[in-house]
DNA sequence: AAAATAAAAGAATATAATTCTTATTAGAGT
DNA sequence: ACTCTAATAAGAATTATATTCTTTTATTTT
């Protein structure tokens, strides 16, 4: 076992989870520490990987991204090679924004994030449909969205 | 309609959907401008909601969450007091990421991020099933992940 | 075309990140 | 239990970036 995160490790990682722009004085702060420990700290988490990456969060909607759509999706073959293809092409559609291969009555699960039930219509038959192999299809609506966080559970 | 996105907040929102510590001299650098417009806008951006907030990106696996499951929920009733009551207790599940109110199949689909099948089925029994009006559950398990992003997509 | 408005540039300042050096702490080995 | 060693934290100094302010340029309006 390479390294461990102790007890400050968490707290930071989850400060930063919520609000990567604090600052290493605050966060020092906030845990009763100096800003140097913070900092090299910071920096080991993202340089062993735990931190992948600092992202701004937009608000779809007030962007005109007002519907989020999950589709199930089965499909007729399973080759390895088909498979890939199958993610590959996924991988080029910007609306698509999650593709998760899962076990249970679907092969696929893809979450979108598109303008409105129009662009959902036009996704599905200008781009979903052409894909070959393609079995069933179900989509689920999203009506409205009732927790969306991107906090992962670390205990504490 | 107050103010409309044009090209180049759309180009810094993109820039900063990928990559939230950016310096503002790199993006005015990336878009031919100098630091102080850059600056203006990110914080126009801001300041109307357009950027919701900046946070840390974690490795779920490397930090020991290795599962992603969805689960499809139907409820037995439907009043407003006892959707609102089911979200409000949903909210209270940390291993609970995504909670979204569903037309189909489902009445409510939940993305959950967990250690393992173990605490998988720890949820299930000692949360959820515990949720009065609980009708069907199906739960579909993640295999693998083929594209999982932040990124939506503005045009461009 | 002139005036008014908004956006961008450039320079100056304030703040935070980063580095470096020193001190403290915690653990391992004797 | 003591000393040595390595790891971690503290504190000061430096560098880089964010932020503000002023001037200039471009754009829009009348």
């Amino acid at each position: 076992m390479p390294h461990a995160l102790d007890k400050i490790d968490t707290q930071i990682l989850n400060i930063l989870q919520i609000d990567s722009n604090r600052t290493t004085k605050s966060i020092a702060e906030e845990l009763s520490m100096t800003t140097s420990p913070i900092f090299e700290r910071i920096k080991k988490l993202e340089k062993e990987g735990y931190i992948k990456k600092y992202v701004a969060v937009l608000d779809n909607k007030k962007i005109g991204l007002k519907l989020t759509v999950f589709i199930g999706i089965t499909l007729q073959g399973h080759t390895r090679s088909y498979l890939e293809k199958f993610v590959k092409e996924i991988n080029n559609f910007p609306e698509v924004v999650e593709c998760h291969r899962v076990s249970g009555n679907f092969d696929y699960l893809l979450k979108l994030v598109v303008e409105d039930i129009e662009a959902y219509e036009t996704f599905i038959i200008t781009k979903l449909t052409l894909l070959p192999y393609l079995g069933n299809v179900q989509s689920l609506i999203t009506l409205s969205t009732g927790k969306e966080t991107n906090v992962i559970d670390l205990g504490l």
